[in-house]
DNA sequence: GTAGAGGTACTTTTT
DNA sequence: GTACCTCTAC
């Protein structure tokens, strides 16, 4: 007999467009035709194919927000997005729109969406709550101690490093394809190395699942597994009835995947993107998903935006010209209103130090122009390239913000301070205990090792560790007992327990670096960070997640709101700027001489390309420095990038730099 | 088994 | 500039 189940009235009344209500916004006046198809969707599938600043971010807020207007509970609406950070961006744009219920939809980003999911519904699919979450290094770090087990030798030379086995597993889960077929396509050399890579993978899985580790791939594989469950699959699919997900073509096979059981037989699911923009190749996206999209839903809907609202039509121009001579056809060309009166401007100059200064000479010219800082941004390919620019802009005095590169978090002297924290919270976490073992005087690898291993089969708890008396210099290791143990109680609050750790790790940090005092100053600040919190479990998966704060250097108490804006490109996605610097726009750089080998590859530096040119509004300068030596071929680097070479004077100008002489 | 010295090769992009 | 590995002296 089948299972009666009670189900809400509520939650069974199909949501239709009103057509004769009366809307408390007037959508049809603030939305172009395609948008308002859009925003007026309501039941079944849809792909909305949006260009750069054609409004996609518009769209998809008025959609949150006409949603609610009729009637559609927010907290069932979930909309997953890139970043965390757009997505609270818009929530806050549609609660000003409509009102304070657009704050309660549900959001994120997959990872996010799926750690909340996970944490409540473990036992669904057979772990425990209390996971800990590992970065992309510390689940470096975990392969890497297995390696060492498994008497994989480092020395060995055709033997994979610790990021390329992660990178070869992480592949393998993230475009559902086996491990073999990917390191025979993406890492020929290694073709020998297939068994031993795969039995390495197979002890690592297991492994986390032992020790209560999730690295981010298990947050996307369990949560799937978890949609999969009959047990839960309904309970999550009646939780959220309206699905958005932005940025689609950036997303990867399991997320597809993910998206289509989300939906159910529903298939209330609207996703936008621009295949152009797709920049995310490395994590398993592919600019061709966009486009299967509609076959795995029935009568998909399918909307293109076109007109651009954001960029001058020489900026547009620009960046016509740069996809239309890519290998690949991009149905693409941007159309816009604004005229402008400004050409993009081309530069080259002899080295990096004319290049930061040209930069510098402009911010402050634009700002005398009466342009604001934080309507100026500097993007470049790798994070490194900007550190002249900031010695400079410091030189100068220009406050700035930088976003992406090495982040605050990854610095070695935070993470040692987390590794506390999840030892407290996860005993079972491996890399934590290696990480804050080898900071004690006296103890190696090895030492490390058998500590770890009396961990693992429960002969060493912080309840009891008096075993760690037949250790050889096992006084440090009993201080460190005796901390965690008192810590972790679980009375103390986060900020306490930082103190703690902080004074702990003080005589460590001092010993450890020269540079003591800069170091201890990023501690000082954590330890403001850490008051915020009262549950650890959220402090943790923040500090996995979702970092409060986005890069060094940067204090996010002491709130300048007048800042230039230093980004990669990729962390500068859907945002936009009044005028734009591309900086080391030199073939070698960017394109990298690392992607200029395969053709993919190339595709996808060019837009890269093509989504840093149209972040600008209407002033769009891109430099590149001429004299340039490259270790990495061994030639010295002259050529503006490639893709630049079809730009003509007539859509852009372009100039020399020269020094004047006084 | 550990610490420190000295060598090497490597540096996209992010959750 | 730095992370990672190897070698050698405790």
């Amino acid at each position: 007999m089948k299972k009666l189940i009670l189900q809400k009235k509520s939650a069974l009344v199909t949501i239709e467009p009103n057509k004769t209500k009366e809307y408390k916004i007037p959508y049809h006046n603030e939305l172009n035709t395609e948008q308002y198809e859009a925003v007026m969707h309501t039941n079944g599938a849809a792909l909305v194919i949006a260009g750069a600043g054609t409004g996609k971010t518009r769209t998809l807020v008025y959609r949150v927000a006409r949603l609610v207007e009729d009637g559609v509970p927010p907290e069932q609406i979930l909309l997953l997005t890139f970043t965390k950070k757009s997505s609270a961006e818009m929530l806050r744009r549609a609660s000003q729109l409509l009102d304070g219920r657009c704050d309660k939809v549900s959001g994120g980003t997959f990872h996010s969406f799926a750690h909340q999911l996970l944490r409540k519904y473990a036992a669904g699919v057979g772990i425990e709550p209390n996971f800990s979450i590992l970065d992309q290094s510390d689940a470096e770090d975990t392969i890497n101690l297995l390696r060492a087990q498994l008497g994989l030798e480092k020395s060995k030379r055709t033997f994979p490093q610790k990021q390329t086995l992660i990178a070869i597993y992480s592949a393998s889960i993230n475009r559902c394809i086996p491990v073999e077929k990917f390191v025979e396509t993406h890492y020929p050399r290694f073709t020998e190395e297939i068994p031993q890579i795969q039995s390495l993978i197979q002890l690592y899985i297991r492994y986390k699942r032992q020790h209560n580790l999730m690295d981010y791939d298990d947050l996307l594989v369990y949560l799937l597994s978890l949609l999969q469950s009959p047990k839960f699959k309904n309970i999550i699919q009646n939780s959220y009835r309206y699905l958005m997900v932005d940025e689609y073509q950036d997303t990867n096979s399991l997320q597809h995947q993910i998206v289509v059981e989300l939906a159910g037989s529903r298939q209330n699911v609207m996703a936008v993107g621009d295949d152009a923009q797709s920049i995310y190749s490395f994590r398993g996206a592919n600019y061709q998903n966009i486009f299967n999209f509609p076959k795995s839903f029935k009568d998909c809907k399918v909307i293109t935006i076109a007109r651009n609202y954001r960029s001058t039509q020489m900026i547009l121009e620009v960046a016509n010209e740069i996809i239309r001579n890519a290998g690949v056809r991009y149905e693409k060309e941007l159309v816009g209103v604004e005229a402008g009166n400004v050409a993009p401007i081309i530069v080259s100059m002899s080295d990096e130090r004319q290049q930061s200064l040209f930069v510098v000479q402009q911010i402050i010219e634009a700002r005398e122009n009466g342009i604001p800082l934080t309507e100026i941004a500097v993007l470049f390919r790798s994070g490194y390239m900007s550190f002249d620019l900031e010695i400079e802009l410091n030189r100068a005095n220009i406050p700035f913000r930088k976003f992406g590169g090495l982040k605050f978090i990854e610095s070695a002297h935070i993470k040692d301070l987390i590794a506390f924290y999840k030892c407290v919270y996860n005993p079972l976490d491996v890399v934590a205990w290696h990480r804050i073992l080898l900071l004690l005087e006296g103890v190696g690898a090895r030492t490390a090792a058998k500590i770890i291993d009396d961990i693992s089969n429960g002969h060493l708890t912080l309840k009891d560790y008096s075993i760690l008396k037949n250790y050889r210099s096992s006084e440090g290791i009993v201080d460190l007992f005796d901390l965690l143990k008192r810590e972790s109680n679980g009375l103390e609050k986060i900020g306490n327990m930082a103190v703690r750790f902080a004074e702990f790790y003080r005589p460590i940090l001092k010993k450890k670096y020269d540079d003591f005092a800069k170091r201890w100053k990023d501690i000082e600040m954590f330890l403001g960070i850490a008051e915020r919190y009262t549950s650890l479990a959220t402090f943790l998966a923040d500090m996995a997640l979702d970092s409060p704060i986005e890069s060094t250097d940067v204090d996010p108490e002491d709130s300048i709101d007048e800042y230039v804006t230093l980004s990669t490109i990729h962390s500068a996605k859907g945002l936009e700027w009044n005028t734009v610097f591309i900086i080391w726009a030199l073939d070698g750089k960017f394109p990298s001489s690392k992607s200029i080998g395969s053709l993919e590859d190339t595709e996808e530096e060019r837009r890269l390309l093509y989504v840093a040119v149209t972040r600008a509004k209407s002033s769009l300068f891109i430099t590149y420095p001429t004299n340039i030596y490259d270790r990495e071929t061994g030639f010295v680097l002259g050529s503006p990038s490639r893709f630049l070479d079809s730009i003509g004077e007539e859509v852009s100008e372009r100039y020399v730099l020269v020094e004047e002489n006084e």
